[in-house]
RNA sequence: GUGGGCGUAGCUCAGUCGGUUAGAGCGUCAGGUUGUGGCCCUGAAGGCCGGGGGUUCGAGUCCCCUCGUUCACCCCA
């Protein structure tokens, strides 16, 4: 072992992996960009109390938070997701409404890692502040599912709920802690700490011992106001008019406090963990408020990365994309022309790649080999006594030519298009 | 934070009842061919057996601690 890893839930990225990575994020770009969002690139680092606001009842803010104080005697905190710091850019900037952006980088949580959950792990999202338009939820919502098309995934659920305005779910949660603690003995004992901190979560169990009792629980259906109701029923119906096909499940809570009105989560069926949310989120119009902005209301959604490539390699979609160069130059006589030659292809836009140290010329047609190429251009001292290089084709039966270094690149071009 | 599994070469793994110098395949490098890759053959480099302590004449092997990792719980993406 060596003296010095990465610590835990903490990991490299290498290619060929990487390059599937930077593909996600392009492809995510693509889907959102073309529907009018900008990029909004937050700090990873914000003022803890930005993070208190998401919900001092949960987890993720209690006892998740990598915050530390810094030199300046600040209270921060390693961002663990990134809604708040957009509700916060959206108080420090005030940019016209609807505010529509993306992003994508890494959140932090200090959890056990285990598999699909990382401490550092990255997210890409949307977030629109400054509209309430129940359509505009179908238009995050629908983003969210084009994009896992785009992806090539096909096993992904929709579920949607509605956790009603504000007054609503207070009722709703006083009627659930009353109903689960009159029947507190048939509760697994996780539960019932569950139940004291935010009855809300009891619904979310996934043991098998708490099915019973959750499934005879109040329903928030039943506590849904007009609006509530109203509002729900347009993303329904909007969701239809698309055919995205999802369910509407009342036991559906999200993590994280602020939600109200539309929630909604995109689940991966071939995930039999537990763990088998790909990404979620819904409506939060109470929080530019709470980070001290005028009341704006907001929605968007965040899209966990390793989840949904690990659902992509249980569906054998979305492959790391194959980096390759396109010439590898192989040079006998030093060094010196694979230096000249490979910066002067390079300039042209032609992908290429060479060996170092003076090695054999067996040793560097094995790495031409390896690099994938699909040409080696190969100088040694007959070449530079007559001004030639050798042009030689690796991938398939092709004769290999002798052209002058003038007419190099125009011969590349040619074998390479 | 709680519980279980696993830590031997860069990677995947053997290693018998505790026994002397720790192995294989793949990969890497070199040679077989002093100007030509893949396939084949030959060779080489590469190990504090995760770390520390203990038991023993002797520990990769047994015991304890610790670190890492993994799976599950909790929670979440």
């Amino acid at each position: 072992m060596p003296e010095f890893q990465t610590s835990p839930g903490m990991r490299d990225v290498l290619p060929p992996e990487s390059a599937r990575w930077r593909r996600f994020v392009r492809t995510f770009d693509e889907t959102v960009s073309a529907a009018g969002y900008g990029q909004l690139v937050p700090p990873l680092l914000e003022d803890i109390g930005v993070f208190h606001r998401v919900g001092e009842a949960t987890d993720v803010v209690s006892k998740e938070m990598y915050d530390f104080v810094d030199k300046g005697e600040r209270h921060v905190a390693l961002r663990p997701e990134q809604t708040a710091s957009v509700c916060r850019a959206f108080v420090q900037h005030r940019p016209v409404t609807p505010w529509k952006v993306w992003y994508a980088g890494p959140n932090f949580r200090y959890e056990k890692p285990q598999r699909g959950r990382y401490r550092q792990f990255d997210q890409v999202g949307i977030e629109v502040l400054g509209s309430q338009d129940p359509l505009l939820d179908v238009e995050v919502i629908a983003l969210g599912w084009r994009f896992f098309q785009q992806l090539g995934l096909r096993q992904v659920s929709l579920v949607v709920n509605s956790l009603g305005e504000p007054d609503d779910r207070a009722a709703f949660v006083v009627a659930l802690r009353t109903y689960f603690e009159a029947n507190l003995t048939r509760l697994t004992p996780e539960s019932r700490l569950t139940l004291a901190r935010n009855p809300l979560r009891v619904l979310d169990s996934k043991r098998s011992e708490d099915a019973d009792v959750i499934a005879a629980a109040p329903r928030i259906a039943n506590f849904h106001s007009e609006s509530a109701r109203r509002s729900l029923s347009a993303v329904c119906a909007g969701l239809g008019a698309l055919e995205i096909p999802f369910t509407v499940d009342d036991r559906l809570v999200r993590g994280l406090d602020y939600y109200r009105l539309t929630t909604f989560e995109f689940v991966g069926r071939t995930l039999d963990s537990v763990q088998n949310a790909l990404g979620g989120g819904g409506r939060y119009d109470g929080l530019v408020e709470d980070l001290g902005g005028p009341a704006t209301p907001g929605v968007g959604f965040a899209i966990g990365l390793d989840r949904t490539l690990l659902a992509c390699d249980d569906e054998g979609v979305f492959d790391a994309p194959e980096e390759r160069v396109d010439v590898f130059v192989i040079d006998t006589t030093g060094g010196m022309n694979a230096l000249l030659l490979t910066d002067q292809l390079r300039a042209q836009g032609i992908r290429t790649d060479r060996a170092y140290e003076n090695r054999s010329m067996k040793s560097q047609m094995k790495a031409a080999d390896r690099s994938g190429a699909a040409i080696a251009v190969i100088v040694g001292p007959d070449e530079v006594a007559t001004g030639t290089v050798v042009v030689r084709p690796l991938r398939d039966g092709a004769e290999q030519s002798t052209v002058s270094r003038s007419e190099l690149t125009d011969t590349l071009r040619k074998a390479l298009s």
